[in-house]
DNA sequence: GAGTAAATACGAAAACTTTCGTTTCACAAA
DNA sequence: TTTGTGAAACGAAAGTTTTCGTATTTACTC
């Protein structure tokens, strides 16, 4: 038996308004909407059909609030950077998560700061696993 | 003048494709189609297809030989990772590396030979930095 | 050159994503 | 209770990606 192929991943536009949710906690359509860049110009309509779709797939809940529907997240912004992170790896690292941060050290454009911060974090790892 | 919005990363498919094609260093529509899953069960009309479309989109070139086409890619896969980390970094990550690891780091899946081979990496950028 | 097996060229169907218009609904103000 | 305003519901158009069928071309064999 054959599954209908979730992915499972957001889409670009799903992204987008996740993105917004994420930082609001939660919104309703209006709230998403006016939080996107002035240059947008996304029709109210077509913002509402998104968080229709996200709650479709189990993105987000919605209740109600007056007339009005208030989303919020079910998956936590941590939770779908790991997923994402996961993906990457497995498509285009060989599933080998150090070779993904070996592509990322390597890029000229990370500050000797940034590569301070990676250690401390790694460091602090390794530390709390062993103590 | 408006640009036609070409986001200069590989959709599922052609991300598919590439990966093959890297792994083969080059090949014709049948090697890469032989190289697919068992069960993948793709037409070799619409693997040549996605091939011609990665050739109009200047991911791959073409040379003859004899009767049919060769394609190599043009970008390199260490290449295009960076460029998907820098938009996974971006889109997701507030555009902070650091912070991408550090959810990277936080994930328990990670084996602590990872960690390992992760902070070896860090030390060894830092140092030829410094050196 | 005619036959044929395999590849290319091309267009378009099918599937999915993104956007929007129209209708319906809910609430509040007169 | 009617009317106006803004939201929701729904379907579908528009845009993009993925898949494939048909026609044509190519090189090889006789």
């Amino acid at each position: 038996m054959r599954q209908k192929k979730k992915s499972d991943l957001l889409t670009e536009v799903e992204l987008e308004f996740m993105t917004e949710l994420w930082d609001l906690g939660e919104g309703t359509v209006r709230d998403v909407l006016d939080k996107l860049p002035e240059d947008r110009n996304l029709a109210y309509t077509s913002a509402a059909t998104i968080l229709r779709i996200l709650e479709q797939k189990e993105f987000v809940t919605s209740r109600k609030d007056g007339k009005r529907h208030v989303f919020k997240p079910t998956l936590g912004k941590d939770a779908y950077q790991t997923r994402s992170l996961k993906d990457l790896s497995m498509k285009l690292f060989d599933d080998t998560p150090a070779s993904l941060v070996a592509r990322l050290v390597n890029d000229d454009a990370l500050t000797e700061e940034a590569l301070g911060q990676i250690r401390a974090l790694v460091d602090r790892r390794l530390k709390n696993d062993s103590g």
